[in-house]
DNA sequence: GAATCTATACGAAGATGTTCGTAGGAGTCA
DNA sequence: TGACTCCTACGAACATCTTCGTATAGATTC
């Protein structure tokens, strides 16, 4: 049994391919090469080993990490779901709302129609906010 | 005088640098690539000939629509800044929110406080809402 | 124990994005 | 007119991402 140690400050933005794994491994909790690959294929045509592969490489970037128990290895994100929806929405509004997340905010809540527990949610969160003010 | 004239269907999703680009062109309304380096190059080291290599690009991409009026060509974007928000709000959704966009805007509003107006904003966007419901 | 299965490692090809150098045309000016 | 300046076009290098084939090693099975 062994585990990989060494995590960067702050890890890079994941890609495309990247952001479907972790997805997996968000949903599982922890998981092998093979039951991400079958997640994954589910939604639409991969090899295992372009899994696989890019797998080893997240595993470089600090993106997983994985522990070597017998034949195959298991991995976990390092970052968990919330975190990185922070960061990639925190990317976004810098290069496409001027750095302003309440724009953002509102931009996605004028696009699509909330129902009405995430209305009440919202309102609980604007009076939590108006309260601070 | 002469201007490009096919327009795709649905346009590409912009990538970094054609994004910085693109904000130049929705702050100025349309500029020439001369007004886009400098803006652009305000922010970071960009050579003159890159950004106008990536204009070239946008151009065939469909991004942007260019005017061959006299010496500098003139350029302006196909796509409002508004529905580009939409797009990419759209794409990061899908990608990290299972598509719910209502979730997405939770997330945003609970990473950064809002100020007054916003959330009267808010306010009016969730009473709208809640009235079609 | 040989064939088969399942796993990791890794090289490499192809696509895309980013950046810049160089070439060449057209206008300016001393 | 010749040197400068400013523009576009374009090739090319380099980085990154994506995908897969092949090699290889450890089980499993008949």
């Amino acid at each position: 049994m062994k585990s990989t140690s060494t995590i960067p400050r702050t890890l890079p933005k994941p890609t495309e391919v990247e952001l479907e794994i972790l997805t997996s491994l968000w949903a599982r909790g922890e998981a092998t090469v093979r039951e991400i690959h079958d997640d994954v294929s589910q939604q639409r045509a991969l090899g295992y080993t372009s899994v696989l592969k890019t797998i080893q490489i997240m595993t470089e970037k600090g993106l997983v990490q994985r522990t070597e128990a017998g034949k195959a290895h298991i991995y976990r994100t390092t970052a968990t779901q919330e975190d990185t929806q922070s960061q990639l929405l925190r990317d976004l509004s810098e290069r496409l709302f001027a750095g302003s997340a309440s724009q953002l905010a509102m931009h996605a809540l004028a696009m699509q129609p909330a129902n009405s527990d995430e209305l009440a949610e919202i309102r609980k969160l604007i009076d939590k906010r108006k309260n601070q003010n």
